[in-house]
RNA sequence: GGCGAUGUAGCUCAGUCGGUUAGAGCAACGGCUUCAUAAGCCGUGCGUCGGUGGUUCGAGUCCACUCAUCGCUACCA
């Protein structure tokens, strides 16, 4: 804590793909770290760079016909564009192909080769004669050895199981030129891991550096046992950096990629008159990393094994978090739940998603979930309802007089925020961010209750009461600034404009404990606005990638007449079957194809879309339905649906609503109406 | 198959070294208010703390087993 440096980095993201809501969970994660650090009086830099080397990219640059470095140039400036629309502050953004990284990596290497962990052994491996590459797992495709499946990747069977070499594989094909690989030889060098074992065992369990479920998978996975010796290189042709001595080898992407903090780190140093050994070899300066759990390997054992033999400092500690879920479920693109960061910003505000993640982020490593419902209603009651809300209370009430010259008597309530402050600061400090924003939202709550208690627009009628007006939004507002202090780490622009607002900027954590007074306020504008499911909606749409019959999709989907039902009775639970009724019963009930003519919002609804349906002919019913969580109007124009046609109108508060729409489903997003096959017309009744 | 994490109110989660009638936010329901971007305030929660068994005077909190979910892994990590 006493350090005077702190170094913070970021997982670099892969030069092969454009960054995806998943990405920016650790990205805003560790974005907000850093304010924080910087908010609290830390110096502190934020590094980052694209990954962007490997067998991949080079693929991909053949591919698309054009050099490996026109591919990662169009990619970096992609990442970077998006990076800054939802305001993740890099003070820099480096790539791993820079010459400082190359120099990096070749003074590293001779530490490691001087230090004996390097070996050499030959490797068999597939060989694709055509492309005149050697072939990774995912790049073969064959027969199961096992159970003679076809259409196979290289590692294992996804029919029965088993797992073997590439090299077992029946038929073996090429997937990169459909040509038949031939098994061939290379040298490939090693690092010996293990004999660091007992350093690492040391500094993955000292309980300081490490997430304790961290440190448990560790223990438990690998360092019960000795380690095992780690491929670092490539053979020719590979999109990377040659190995000084080991003509026709490359490092592999994993061996420079972490090397490119340090590289990056260096970019900044000339840029900004440092030293890099200030930041990578001194005990003053902390060093942590921000990573997903899948890359916790290369972390947590082979990063800091390199590290410790090339003489750079360790990490002070490496934070790991969990992946990102939309809807229990994993992100798809066929569902339209991988969505990425550009198109996000076309359609929402950054600043929801920030303050969004924050509400959910803890210190571990569990996976976040993001529930579009949620989402939205997160955002409405807590940042619009409760925080900006303050704001927009009060401020009207002071133009022209500004605030108080004194700070009034509040009954304690902003000194009892101000001595929160703590409490908050020590929630970001160990990333536990969902309890830091559930904290800060107390304090609006109290703020709330008070503005409620002292009814400004009361003391507004009586011109008797007008000191006391400007004494109370004096109070307001300054629990507003204040509130707007603790969120700057999550919502810089809220931060800003609360600045203009005040006509102060905030700086400082320390802001938040003296009130200003006395000083004019420029007009109010509306700080936020609510969440327009629409868009959310619309955003979700945009983003579904109908999967091209590829042969690689079509080997992982299940043939969909062959595969057996496996639906979960949880529906069934959770709403059990009526008693019995009698086909009387039943035919009660009219139940009516219809088609939507007409699908119109109701802005003043929370749940409820107005749909005039064609019955046929010229018979329209004007029906309210409770969807509006999970359609857009525009989804629902011009499609058939089945309506009780028969129910009694009901008097709702924005109309007359004649009839029903039948949907199954939960509630809220999760509706799902009925249709028809093709064939059926508006008025047919369903029997 | 191995390992790990999780499983507490409709939803998202808090529950510190085991200790009195298990909490919060959101949603829902009832009432109030109208300054504000239909925002705000007050009130309402008998939940088998996944299940079973155990340790204990006492367990959501410890132990064993078990079920479910998710993740990692299964010799180029």
């Amino acid at each position: 804590m006493s350090s005077k440096r702190m170094l913070v980095t970021a997982a670099l993201p892969y030069a092969n793909g454009h960054i995806h809501l998943g990405h920016l969970v650790e990205y805003i994660q560790t974005d907000i770290w850093v304010r924080f650090q910087k908010l609290r009086g830390r110096r502190c830099i934020f590094i980052c760079a694209d990954d962007t080397h490997g067998t991949a990219i080079m693929i991909r640059a053949r591919q698309e016909g054009r050099p490996e470095t026109e591919l990662i140039a169009d990619m970096q400036a992609a990442h970077e564009k998006d990076f800054a629309g939802f305001d993740i502050a890099f003070d820099h953004y480096g790539s791993t192909n820079a010459p400082e990284n190359y120099e990096l990596c070749k003074q590293i290497w001779g530490s490691l080769s001087k230090a004996g962990l390097v070996r050499e052994d030959d490797v068999e491996q597939l060989f694709d004669p055509e492309a005149g590459t050697f072939l990774a797992d995912r790049f073969v495709k064959g027969t199961c050895p096992s159970c003679k499946s076809v259409g196979e990747y290289g590692d294992n069977c996804s029919k029965c199981g088993a797992t073997y070499a590439p090299t077992d594989l029946i038929d073996p094909v090429s997937t990169l030129s459909g040509a038949t690989p031939v098994k061939r030889s290379a040298k490939h060098l090693f690092v010996q891991l293990e004999q660091l074992h007992a350093f690492l065992d040391a500094w993955t369990q000292s309980g300081e550096h490490l997430q304790s479920e961290v440190a448990n998978y560790l223990k438990g996975h690998f360092l019960g046992k000795p380690l095992r010796d780690w491929d670092v290189s490539r053979p020719e042709p590979y999109f990377g950096f040659p190995i000084p001595d080991s003509p026709g080898n490359y490092w592999y992407v994993w061996f420079d990629a972490p090397i490119g903090y340090i590289a990056s780190t260096h970019q900044w140093c000339k840029r900004n008159g440092e030293q890099l050994e200030d930041w990578w070899k001194s005990s003053d300066t902390e060093i942590h990393h921000f990573i997903g759990k899948d890359i916790t390997y290369f972390h947590t054992l082979f990063w800091p094994g390199v590290l410790k033999a090339a003489g750079y400092s360790l990490p002070t500690f490496v934070h790991i978090h969990g992946f990102l879920t939309v809807d229990r479920e994993k992100m798809s693109k066929s569902k339209g739940t991988q969505v990425r960061a550009s198109k996000y910003l076309e359609h929402l505000d950054p600043s929801y998603l920030r303050y969004y993640y924050a509400s959910k982020l803890g210190p571990r490593l569990d996976d976040i979930d993001l529930n579009l419902s949620e989402f939205a209603q997160k955002i409405d009651s807590d940042l619009v309802g409760k925080v900006v809300n303050l704001a927009s209370r009060t401020a009207r009430f002071v133009d022209g007089v500004g605030l108080a010259s004194e700070y009034p008597h509040d009954g304690g309530l902003f000194a009892a925020a101000a001595a929160a402050g703590e409490k908050i600061a020590e929630a970001y400090e160990q990333c536990d961010y969902s309890r830091a924003m559930r904290l800060i939202m107390e304090l609006a709550d109290a703020a709330n209750a008070f503005v409620d208690n002292t009814a400004p627009w009361t003391l507004k009628k009586d011109p008797n009461q007008h000191v006391r007006l400007q004494e109370v939004c004096t109070i307001v507002l300054n629990l507003f600034r204040q509130l707007c202090v603790y969120l700057t780490p999550v919502l810089p622009r809220l931060a800003q404009q609360c600045g203009r607002l005040f006509q102060v900027d905030i700086k400082a954590w320390d802001d938040s404990q003296k009130p200003l007074c006395g000083i004019q306020l420029s007009k109010f504008e509306h700080l936020m606005q609510r969440v327009d499911l629409a868009k959310v909606n619309q955003m979700i749409e945009e983003s579904k990638e109908t999967p091209a019959p590829s042969t690689n999709d079509a080997a992982v989907a299940p043939a969909s007449s062959a595969a057996p039902a496996t639906d979960s009775g949880d529906a069934l639970l959770a709403e059990p079957l009526a008693p019995t009724c009698t086909i009387e019963d039943f035919a009660k009930v009219d139940l009516r194809v219809a088609r939507v003519i007409k699908a119109e919002e109701v802005p003043e609804a929370k749940k409820l879309i107005k749909l005039t349906v064609s019955l046929g002919g010229d018979t329209t019913r004007t029906v309210f339905a409770g969807i509006k969580a999970a359609y857009t109007p525009a989804q629902l124009e011009g499609r058939l649906v089945v309506i009780v046609a028969n129910l009694q109108p009901r008097q709702m508060k924005f109309g007359l609503s004649e009839g029903m729409v039948t949907a199954a489903g939960a509630g809220g997003t999760e509706v799902f109406l009925l249709g028809v096959d093709s064939g059926a017309k508006p008025g047919h009744r369903v029997h």
